[in-house]
RNA sequence: GGGUCGCUAGCUCAGCGGUAGAGCACUCGGCUUUUAACCGAUUGGUCCUGAGUUCGAAUCUCAGGCGACCCA
């Protein structure tokens, strides 16, 4: 049996070295001969240990604690990952969550960020007077966005039931009655496929300001995003998976239709016909021409403008970009645009390629909303199950009479996986969800080991 | 939805038609100022599942499961 000893202990705040001596151990312990065996046999990495010492340096100059005594505070069943390499089984990492934190300073480094983010951002809307209100989470009616909802049910009613698929209905609500600025930063369900952007339930922020437009939304994206950034990252100037990004305001800011022509040279108002299928055959046609793909789906002008966008702009604006001015047929809770006809005053912010804010002037007219929302029940009859429904209560609010608003939302995730270089939106999300594996899944994975 | 790749010990991986392996971890013993791997020994496996080909399958074929990445 040797004499010295070394082993690291870690909590949250980081490791230091034990320094364990025979002589010294025994000295304090006159009763128990075997105290410096039993230290050094009983305890494994990952059992959780507490020690009581004095610091000194070791002749390496390693910061250490000579221990004279130790307690087992809870002891590790299962042996941790390889201490070198870790766990490079990606699968795994996701799905025992625990050990990557234990193994992996990277990962919690990026959970520590996203409670930044998220404070600082909450903290910023709460300096300038927007209040966070809760709006309900099961809703008779999954509305306010382009998606299919997870569908539940209440016993005690009896009530079909569906998880939100948007905060928007209840805040516009909350404007009516009253509050000019509200925002709700919460968990959002959509019932749709997982990638490497998308989760089924995910982080969103929405922000309503009265007597705003989507102009004065922009700045309000730039600043609290940067706000964000500085925070995390220390400034504006960022690395994302190799790529420089500049966050440095004002960012640029272009019309869907500049940017479309800019790629593919067609000039999307020049198609527009007094007829609505001579228009959307006109741009059809010129989009076969230059080689792009015309879904039948995309059944009119703006969609199939929509759609060259998609196929030749999105993923190619790196640097932040807002873009403005959307079709009215994508939109339909979007005020019409001012001065352009056909078209409504919303921008998306595109960073690194990906959608990462989407924002618009409300459409706050009761009678304009209720056509657009049954334009939207009626595709929704033709079999597209993301259409919107009409929702009579949030129209009666409208009735009642909503002051000029901007609006916007941020998707609190993709802006987390810029902020933190993460490639994947799981490395942003503590547990994401993923298909259950058949055999062992659930029940071992309840095992949890510790550091 | 399509394609490519992966799944072998707790972890990282090798083996790719002929007795299932290595390093680390675990257990036991030795060493003791170490910074991923000190020295010895012992443990440890439904080679993802199922079917097929074969004298013989972790290895080849097919189907399925679970993932990763790319594309739409």
């Amino acid at each position: 049996m040797g004499k010295l000893a070394f082993f690291t202990l870690a909590d949250e705040s980081g490791p230091i070295q034990l320094y364990l001596e025979k002589a010294t151990l025994q000295a304090a312990h006159p009763d128990n001969p075997e105290v410096f065996a039993q230290l050094t046999s009983l305890v494994d990495a990952g059992d959780w240990i507490g020690v009581r010492g004095s610091l000194k340096r070791t002749d390496r100059g390693e910061l250490s604690v000579k221990v004279v005594d130790w307690t087992m505070l809870s002891k590790a069943l299962q042996p941790l990952p390889d201490k070198w390499h870790g766990l490079a089984d990606v699968e795994k990492r996701y799905r025992q969550r625990y050990l990557d934190l234990i193994v992996s300073p990277h990962t919690r480094e990026t959970f520590r960020r996203r409670a930044r983010i998220v404070s600082t951002m909450r903290r910023w809307l709460d300096e300038r007077g927007f209040l966070e209100i809760e709006t309900p989470v099961l809703q008779t009616e999954a509305g306010g966005a382009d998606a299919r909802p997870f569908e539940t049910h209440h016993n005690a009613l009896d009530l079909p039931l569906t998880l939100r698929i948007a905060t928007e209905l209840h805040l516009k609500r909350l404007v009516v009655g009253g509050f000019e600025r509200v925002y709700e930063l919460g968990r959002i369900f959509r019932n749709e496929g997982v990638s490497t952007r998308h989760n089924p339930e995910f982080t969103s922020v929405e922000i309503y300001q009265a007597y705003a437009d989507y102009h004065a939304m922009m700045e309000l994206t730039e600043e609290l995003i940067v706000a964000a950034a500085r925070e995390v990252c220390g400034g504006t100037l960022i690395s994302y998976q190799g790529t420089e990004v500049d966050l440095t305001p004002p960012w640029r800011r272009a019309t869907m239709h500049d940017l479309v022509r800019e790629a593919t040279g067609l000039d999307f108002s020049s198609f527009e016909a007094s007829d609505p299928l001579a228009s959307r055959a006109r741009a059809a046609d010129a989009m076969a021409a230059a080689g792009l793909e015309v879904p039948a789906a995309a059944d009119c002008l703006g969609r199939l403008l929509v759609e060259a966008f998609e196929q030749t702009v999105e993923t190619s604006l790196i640097q932040p970009t807002f873009v403005l001015d959307y079709p009215v047929e994508n939109s339909p809770l979007a005020r019409a645009h001012r001065s352009k006809p056909g078209l409504v005053e919303r921008f998306e912010l595109f960073i690194v390629g990906r959608e990462t804010a989407n924002a618009f002037s409300e459409l706050i007219d009761p009678v304009d909303q209720r056509s657009r929302l049954e334009a939207q029940q009626e595709r929704r009859r033709a079999g597209d199950p993301e259409a919107q429904t009409v929702d009579e209560d949030f129209l009666h609010a409208l009735e009642v009479g909503m002051p000029p608003t901007g609006c916007l939302g941020i998707g609190i995730d993709r802006l987390v996986m810029l902020l933190t270089d993460s490639p994947s939106i799981r490395d942003v999300i503590a547990f994401p969800l993923l298909r259950p594996e058949g055999r062992s899944g659930a029940s071992e994975a309840g095992h949890e080991a510790d550091a």
